[in-house]
RNA sequence: GGAGAGGUGGGAGAGUGGCUUAAUCCAACGGUUUGCUAAACCGUCGUACUGUUAACUCGGUACCGGGGGUUCGAAUCCCCCCCUCUCCGCCA
């Protein structure tokens, strides 16, 4: 959410931001708005101030016995006037929020303009020491779908007879795999990034979407119990960041920095076709999430940390990857700045978005009402919120049974997770 | 699912129609005292919107879980809803 203030005094800035962020631009309809509730509200505080004043009159005047018929009488359609302001303010106030709530974040002023991802800018590459692109291409390489059904350690079809399409099943080494990768990521943010371990519930509330900004715009995006009207998280990230939903924080607690696994659930409506077979799309996926809560003016320091704090999980795993810095035009609805980090993928040679580190400045707090009191002026703020995927396994379990498969179709397992499966290669 | 209790400021917690400007305590902030720390004492201390201003300056309005109602006037009375806790039932 924008500050209605700050698009009031700002209007061209913001108009130029949600264009460059391809969304509607409703800015002209919204000053018009915010003009009619300011001039009802005026009117409606005025007649509410006299009614105010009359009313502390009262007692008095019944105390020296004087006839208050005739101000009852007056003050009875103040009262009606009154109702019938407020009914059209509410009406007005209604319609402004229903547009207010479309608005996107602005871009940073450092965000390239551009429209697509394909206009994303490359901020670095990794690389592990001695690796070079196609030299996979001298022995036949085997992508994930193939190595999972032949070591069967990984199962789409039965996933598919269970629940559905794109709901993975992993099986034996890869099950084990699998929960190395998300104990080894856990651990190494706690002990070395000093991030708090969150277990969130995995269903929320509607208020709880509606604050981290899944809601409305991505609605359909998600599994829904209309029972009793939860929705599965599509990332730790809602769940996580709405523990401190209308709170006021000391500045003391902060920065606070947060991680947590969760199974990851996403409707993908209208995205069939498109990187869908396997891991590259699915709607349930494992993911570790990185969530910081901090100080404004601390938010793109922060920004920079997370995205290392992601990266050192592909350097321990010795996984290529790249950094994108993603331009206006490709940013999420709440993000005011975002990397997109991608792992390499030699059989489908290339790059895999495996994390997304992103800035929402104060768009989510203000949201979900999350601020904090400065304690030199004493004042409540709003604070800033990143998060970042520290990171989503299944992309990564591409790259790496990809990466690590021997000649004859085994996987030797990394090094860094061998301490938490207990063997050493698969198959 | 049934029965009961409750929801008040950053936190605890009083408040049964106008003397509430929401008491009091704690926390926080400023000060006094003091070798230092602690303690004690004094003072300040809600949020949002809105108008105004050089200024968070000064004024107005709203807010006691949410929404309606009664009344000249509601934290307080009435109705509906939500949530939390305790007990019972059912179940992992």
């Amino acid at each position: 959410m924008l500050d209605l203030k700050y698009i009031r005094e700002n209007p061209a800035l913001v108009k130029k931001g949600i264009t460059n962020k391809n969304e509607k631009d409703t800015v002209d309809q919204i000053i018009e708005l915010d003009k009619d509730r300011r001039h009802i509200l005026s009117q409606s505080e005025e007649l509410k101030a006299q009614k105010n004043r009359v009313s502390a009159e009262i007692p008095r005047l019944k105390k020296a016995g004087e006839n208050t018929d005739a101000i009852f009488a007056e003050m009875k359609e103040v009262a009606d006037k009154i109702k019938e302001l407020d009914e059209s303010l509410r009406v007005v106030n209604e319609k402004l929020n229903s547009l207010l709530e479309w608005v996107p974040n602005l871009p940073h002023t450092s965000v390239p303009i551009g429209k697509s991802a394909a206009e994303n800018v490359e901020v670095r590459e990794w690389l592990p020491e001695g690796f070079e692109f196609g030299k996979e291409d001298d022995e036949p390489i085997l992508d994930h779908l193939e190595l999972g059904k032949k070591l069967g350690i990984l199962d789409f079809e039965r996933g598919a007879k269970i629940a559905g399409s794109g709901f993975p099943v992993y099986i034996g080494k890869g099950a084990a795999l699998e929960r190395a990768l998300i104990n080894f990521m856990l651990e190494h943010h706690v002990d070395h990034h000093k991030y708090t371990e969150i277990i969130p519930p995995l269903l929320v509330n509607r208020e709880s979407m509606r604050g981290t900004g899944q809601i409305p715009k991505l609605e359909e995006d998600m599994y829904h119990m209309e029972k009793d009207d939860l929705f599965a998280i599509p990332t730790a990230e809602v769940p996580i960041t709405n523990m401190h939903r209308d709170e006021i924080l000391l500045e003391s607690q902060l920065p606070i920095y947060y991680v947590g696994y969760t199974p990851c659930f996403r409707r993908e409506a209208g995205s069939y076709g498109k990187d869908s077979k396997g891991f590259l799309r699915t709607h349930q996926f494992n993911k570790v999430e990185m969530v910081k809560l901090v100080k404004p003016e601390t938010s793109y320091k922060e920004l920079e940390m997370i995205t290392a704090d992601a990266e050192s999980i592909l350097k321990s795993l010795l996984i290529p990857y790249r950094v994108l810095m993603l331009c206006t035009g490709d940013l999420s609805f709440a993000a005011a700045k975002c990397y997109d980090i991608e792992t390499w993928s030699p059989a489908e040679n290339k790059w895999l978005e495996a994390s997304s580190c992103s800035n929402f400045e104060d768009f989510q707090a203000r949201r979900a009402n999350i601020r904090f009191r400065n304690v030199e002026s004493n004042k409540v703020d709003f604070i800033h919120t990143l998060n970042g995927s520290g990171l989503a396994t299944s992309r990564l379990m591409v790259s790496i049974l990809e990466s690590y498969q021997t000649p004859e179709g085994k996987i030797i397992v990394p090094k860094v997770l061998q301490k938490y499966t207990g063997f050493e290669i698969i198959g």
